[in-house]
DNA sequence: GCCAACGTTGGC
DNA sequence: GCCAACGTTGGC
């Protein structure tokens, strides 16, 4: 899950424990969403001014709509901070790792809430250590 | 600050 | 239903 720090960091998440995802106006962003369950793990990453993976945010409710779209068609889910990584991972550390070079944070650049496989999700713990 | 890559909107 | 125009995102 991305998000620019500006807008909203890592730091207003632990602030704010659980809060909402809100925001997000793209289908795609909003189907991935609908496929979060309770307890999901999802990295926090910190876009445009940084680059960096952060975090982990674990999923404590499943989507239900977003209140800040009049649309409603977009949904939220509600995520807590769980761990700060030990060190960030850049998106140029993920960019040399030729075992991540198919993830949507490198192909699709421009999506703010983006599956990632297991094993891959394992590469990046592992280079956070 | 620029611009590529997208996504959306609206005229036809 | 197509596509030009426009808006946004995010890396560089």
């Amino acid at each position: 899950m991305k998000s620019e720090p500006n807008a909203w960091s890592w730091d207003n998440q632990v602030k704010e424990g659980t809060s909402m995802w809100d925001g997000v106006r793209n289908y795609q962003a909003r189907n991935n969403l609908k496929k979060m369950k309770k307890n999901d793990l999802c990295f926090f990453y910190h876009s445009v001014t940084e680059r960096n993976i952060v975090g982990i945010l674990k999923v404590v409710k499943e989507y239900y709509p977003d209140p800040t779209d009049k649309t409603e068609r977009f949904v939220v889910v509600d995520v807590r901070a769980t761990k700060k990584l030990r060190n960030p991972v850049s998106l140029d550390q993920i960019k040399e790792n030729s075992k991540l070079k198919d993830i949507a944070l490198v192909k699709q650049s421009r999506l703010s809430v983006m599956p990632l496989k297991k094993t891959e999700w394992d590469i990046i713990i592992k280079m956070s250590n």
